[in-house]
RNA sequence: CGAGGUGAACAGGCGAUCGCGUGGCCUGAAAGGGUCAUGAGGAAAGUCCGGGCACCACAGAGCAAGGGUGCCGGCUAACGGCCGGCGGAGGCGACUCCAGGGAGAGUGCAACAGAAAGAAACCGCCCGCUUUCCGCAGGGAAGGCAGGUAAGGAUGGAAAGGCGAGGUAAGAGCUCACCCGCGGGACUGGUAACUUUCCCGCGCUGUAAACCCCACCCGGUGCAAGACGCAGGAGGCCAGUCGGUUGCUCGCCGCAGCCCUCCGGGAUCGCUUGAGCCAUUCGGUAACGAAUGGCCUGGAUAGAUGAUCGCCCCAUACAGAACCCGGCUUACGGUCACACUCGCAUA
RNA sequence: GGCCCCGUGGUCAAGAGGCCUAAGACAUCGCCCUUUCACGGCGGUAACUCGGGUUCGAAUCCCGACGGGGUCA
């Protein structure tokens, strides 16, 4: 079910990283651009920490994104953690991804459910 | 009680809700859904060694180049690893550490200092000859010349065995006793390295993580290897100065096609049962080996283990498999054991 | 994931066992020159990535860490 929903292409990195428009906060960044599908990736690069802590930073960001799946407009989402999100709280992060997805006007008007 | 030494296992657990990968089963035309299992480490790390496996010819032969290892015996698939021993170094000790062959093959280097850095005469000491001076004389003093001499001297990391006695003009392993070191031989013990005792000879600087010599080992590339399959584009090569294959020689194979190279695309296999893990017994000081019984224990591909809550004393450091094993090294948390050591106190 | 290379002042760099108390250039600081600035001249500050080992002696040789970079689909 998760997986569907995952950008994975390098291709379809750089798309996004070329025509999205960005929003940021202290944590995250967040890309987005327009399309059909909904596909959400996930950037996390050395400078963060090690394999555990980047591993530890994606995880926590899938489920972050996973209860807002039910109400995002479709497109690409890449959403990538700055260095100061390995210190960051689950919770923080919550907000910060609920806060970015209101600020690009993601989120679908109403709880119309998929 | 304090300070150490050695060794061992562990790497939070349980419950609840939501979520993810893989496998089996059920359901479904399919997409999918349901259910039951199962799901990161001692270092998964660094990529420093050794293998398996794959391709390069069934991976071959010789020489060279290059690289590695280096006390002895054993273990191992193999190793630069491990175990036991020997020698040396450190520590009061338990114990720890050591690239630990050869400098009686050759070459090089040893700055500065010092007379001199491999076999040395600057100062010093001494015999002889000689000049001058002093003295009645024996002789003495100063200088010169030619020799002898490594006992003493500032230097240096290192100065030509140490100390004592004899000896001498002065001295000197020149001779002797004791000690130290090296080489050879015999002997004791040991499979061996080595060692005990004795005899003979010698007194030779250090450096091989300088070149080198000796002994032994090593073909190359690496799962982004490669296999299968799809089929598109561009280029190359016709028998020798060709390619496969770092040099040479040999040998083998290929050469107008079922070939080679490059670019583009796909992600089926390789992909997890293995020098496997656990228990018991036996052999061995040990590393390890053997027998019997039991177990199946990740396989992802933007890359699966998370989130929340409660309890257990507050609870956790280093850290994430990417073909697979055996080691080494590095990072790191608390715990336990010892008829292991030292110190203090008490009995 | 594999393979390969490199670490010397703030930057670019030479040095390859002793002459290193580490060359040089740019930058920086002070002084001189100039009415002033620039140019120029003189002088100063400032470095061998870290930890062990070999050696009398290590930036240099060996081992191990750490950091940086390249390359392979």
């Amino acid at each position: 079910m998760e997986r569907q929903y995952r950008l994975k292409k390098n291709r379809a990195f750089q798309y996004v990283y070329r025509r999205g428009q960005s929003a940021a906060c202290r944590d995250l960044v967040m890309l987005h651009a327009k399309g059909r599908e909904l596909k959400v990736g996930f950037s996390v690069s050395k400078k963060v920490g090690n394999a555990v802590t980047r591993n530890r930073i994606k995880r926590r960001l899938r489920e972050c994104f996973r209860p807002c799946l039910g109400d995002v407009k479709t497109g690409l989402y890449v959403i990538v953690a700055r260095p100061s999100a390995a210190k960051a709280t689950f919770q923080s992060l919550k907000k910060d991804v609920r806060y970015l997805l209101k600020k690009q006007g993601a989120l679908k008007e109403g709880n119309r459910a998929e």
